[in-house]
DNA sequence: CTTTAATTATACCGTTGAGTACATAAATGG
DNA sequence: CCATTTATGTACTCAACGGTATAATTAAAG
């Protein structure tokens, strides 16, 4: 053998699930009830494998958790950036993220989780999974970036002022969609639609 | 007996400690890791109890867990409120009320707790412990009409228009409040303190 | 058809979790 | 001094936890 660390590529039973599937599983589990909140054995259950299944695919409970904070962020947790980026109109981008956002994070389904991942669940499992807070950082640094981004580009067009200080803009949208997210999580949404105009203006000026 | 569920005055061996001291302490161990990741062990060490006397004066984990967001939010928690309300100047008081919260969550003890309980842990926690949705909600309440209370104390005094929104403006200063927090939490602080007075205008107008 | 590589299913391991029984200690009231 | 009441300390219960050993499957490769 040239390389005992390394796979072959189609060898061996195929796994009989789909890893995105089962992520989607874990990914609610985590998102209700947190890493510390979730057990294994709810996981396995929830995703429909045996734990070895589930310990040869993800590792341990913290690559798992891991796993599932990217497939969130990949998902889920990156639909309203999708939105905002694609809008043509800067206004009409900037609320439909915070809508977007909104209607991630204040699912009418009342058992399905609310809030945010990333932003209301993880937050308390630093300590459990010291990783988290590195991808957590890099959540934040990759979307305001997105943001600024954006927020230069319609300098250039014309469609913002050339003093336009996209990246304190870019912090101020990103607080408030992590505000929207708290007020989700406990059930405090009556305000938040109503308020989205007007935060769309302070964002923009 | 005339009612077998209330106990008699100063009867019986007197407790060993104080109350709010052992209470800090477990509010310490939530806010760092969080309810599920906080063990009954681990609290009765931090406390300095054996686990009968932690039984004897909280019930139960929960019963403990709600008794601390209730302690946090009387102490820790508060202070910045206390220096808005006691702030004679508006603006000071708004921006008072920024810095102080910023103080309480980004704490320079590297092995001190960061970020708020209320905000960035238990949220995670809300399925484990039903009840604690009631307690951030009322918090969040509460918070809301004391600031929205003085914005109307200032609309009286002439300091503000009279047609300034003080529950939309109480709104945003608790989302921008809460937003330090997340970046408290992760570790991300550099730009909050220099961002404030842009953000008390954006409140008061 | 045999070898090899990978996944699956059952059953298990040692540890830690929340909560408690029971005996002892320390105070008040009579 | 004694009864009553409440708190403390040791030791324990039992269920749930994260993780794994082992053997049976299932596919591709030679």
């Amino acid at each position: 053998m040239q390389n005992s660390t390394k796979k072959a590529a189609n060898l061996g039973r195929p796994r009989a699930y789909d890893r995105d599937t089962v992520l989607d599983a874990a990914v609610q589990l985590f998102w209700k009830r947190g890493y510390d909140g979730t057990s294994i054995g709810d996981l396995a259950d929830a995703m429909g494998l045996a734990r070895p299944s589930l310990y040869g695919a993800f590792g341990s409970k913290e690559g798992l958790y891991l796993e599932a904070l990217s497939h969130y962020a990949a998902t889920t947790g990156s639909a309203a950036m999708r939105a905002f980026e694609t809008e043509p109109d800067l206004r009409k981008a900037v609320e439909a993220l915070l809508r977007v956002s909104l209607e991630g994070q204040a699912c009418p389904d009342t058992d399905a989780a609310q809030g945010c991942l990333l932003g209301n669940c993880a937050p308390a499992a630093l300590d459990a999974v010291p990783a988290s807070a590195e991808t957590l950082r890099n959540m934040l640094e990759a979307t305001r970036s997105r943001i600024a981004e954006r927020f230069d580009k319609e300098k250039a067009n014309g469609s913002l002022p050339a003093d336009f200080p996209s990246e304190d803009r870019a912090d101020l949208l990103f607080d408030f969609i992590q505000a929207q997210a708290y007020r989700a999580r406990i059930g405090d949404t009556a305000g938040i639609t109503g308020a989205i105009p007007a935060r769309a203006k302070m964002v923009l000026g």
